[in-house]
DNA sequence: TCCCAGTTCCCGTTCAATGGGAAAACTGCG
DNA sequence: CGCAGTTTTCCCATTGAACGGGAACTGGGA
């Protein structure tokens, strides 16, 4: 727009202003915010104060910037997460009260694993996992299951890299996660010890679509030498249920 | 901004191209999207297509645009709204897994209730509240703990109205307001009978920080004769987890 | 008290954004 | 299949919302 030697548009602007805001920086000053999405002073405090008027974001008395709660409402009350999420829920509850373990639900965007839900379990070990976080899909256990139900296109993208290595146990070589794919549809689960840390195993589902593909991922935390049968039972039967879940009319 | 006689931000824009999608409306064309947030057709495929490429918006190959992923995730990750649920939803299990009926968790919000999490029960009634829904204060139960353990400022606005109808049921009187108030804050909890659906009466209490002040409520929806005690103890023992859960550091 | 960083406000400048309109594409109906 | 109406894409002259430097003000810390 105007005046400006960036060329960036007002649209990219407060997209990058949003991604300011982490789920370990809820909170900014508008200078903040301005250093970190690259804008001059002025224009920092101009936006944010424009993107506060119209309430998606929320300032203090004493200048504190937080994502706004109408912000949330606009996004969350028609998205297809919420609808994923709201038919997974109960199934998921089911999974987390017999496996007592962090249960997880995820699905796929832009090449990632985003998840939706998480239930944790106070009993249950730590896992980075957040609710609107992402994982690498080949990194996790429900990005494994997305990757290997998921379109052969998007198998060959992940496949030619880089495979960013998460932990020692990340699978970084093509070949070795292509294998690895090829075990977790011949299983139609997969199990993927260590891959988020060293002391956990994740194990995961696919939930799915007609035509076999995967449309979302449900997943549990287990202790890194725990049985995994069980759990892989649970998943199934909750997977089927939010398929069914998902396939009724709204 | 140029050319337009309306005067109108890209800003504001956004926003009102937003507000286009509610629970009931999820999928749109460009055409839709300008009708109702009152652009003309150039402009309206324009900016969809801007938000598309942000990210903001989704569109297939059909042309069915819905709310984007990517500003579920950004608005999600670092908001109040994720917190306070996250802090709530195992108290919330709990109680809805002893009383059997639909959960739920609002907070303030433009002066009115917003709900951010609702838990169904599948034998439980119908009930129109939805998550990212809102609700007017007066005419809910969590509405009524939100206002009556709010501020005295906020009491005024309200009171002084107008206190739009929702059901048969809903308080409308000033006057009969004021004293419903005093008697919520004389129990500590809110009975809303037939407030929302005839066949329900909403049971509410509120979470409140260290100065008393409301900064959410916890509800369910009861059948209409259903005794309320059970549920209001549940319910407190409920916000007092919250509360704690609240308190600790993040 | 001084210094520094953050914030507010002013204002000349300007280009991203505008929307009318034409053309192409699509859809639904007879 | 043809037709009418609608949607979508694209072009382009126009322009005012957006820009950001800079001055003044404010608040916090040493």
């Amino acid at each position: 727009m105007a005046n400006s030697p960036s060329g960036d548009s007002v649209t990219d602007r407060i997209v990058r202003i949003l991604e300011t805001f982490t789920p370990t920086r809820t909170v900014q000053t508008a200078s903040d915010i301005g250093r970190r999405a690259g804008l001059p002073p002025s224009t920092a405090h101009r936006v944010v104060g424009d993107l506060v008027d119209a309430g998606l974001l929320d300032r203090d008395p004493e200048g504190r910037v937080r994502v706004g709660l109408r912000l949330w409402e606009l996004a969350t009350r028609s998205s297809h997460a919420l609808r994923v999420r709201q038919a997974a829920l109960p199934a998921m509850e089911r999974v987390q009260a017999r496996v007592r373990e962090h249960t997880q639900l995820a699905i796929l965007e832009q090449d990632e694993a985003l998840f939706l839900e998480r239930l944790s379990h106070p009993q249950a070990g730590a896992n980075i996992t957040r609710i609107a976080g992402r994982l690498p899909l080949h990194a996790a256990s429900s990005g494994l299951v997305l990757l290997a139900f998921g379109g052969p296109e998007l198998q060959e993208r992940i496949l030619a890299g880089p495979l960013r290595r998460v932990s020692p146990s990340t699978p970084t070589d093509p070949g070795a996660l292509r294998r690895t794919l090829a075990e977790v549809r011949r299983l139609g689960h997969a199990i993927a010890p260590g891959y988020i840390e060293e002391v956990s195993t994740g194990v995961a589902v696919p939930v799915r679509d007609r035509a076999g593909r995967a449309i979302a991922a449900l997943s549990v935390v287990l202790p890194r030498e725990a049985p995994t049968a069980p759990a892989v039972e649970e998943l199934r039967r909750a997977a089927r249920d939010v398929e069914t879940a998902l396939a009724a009319p709204a």
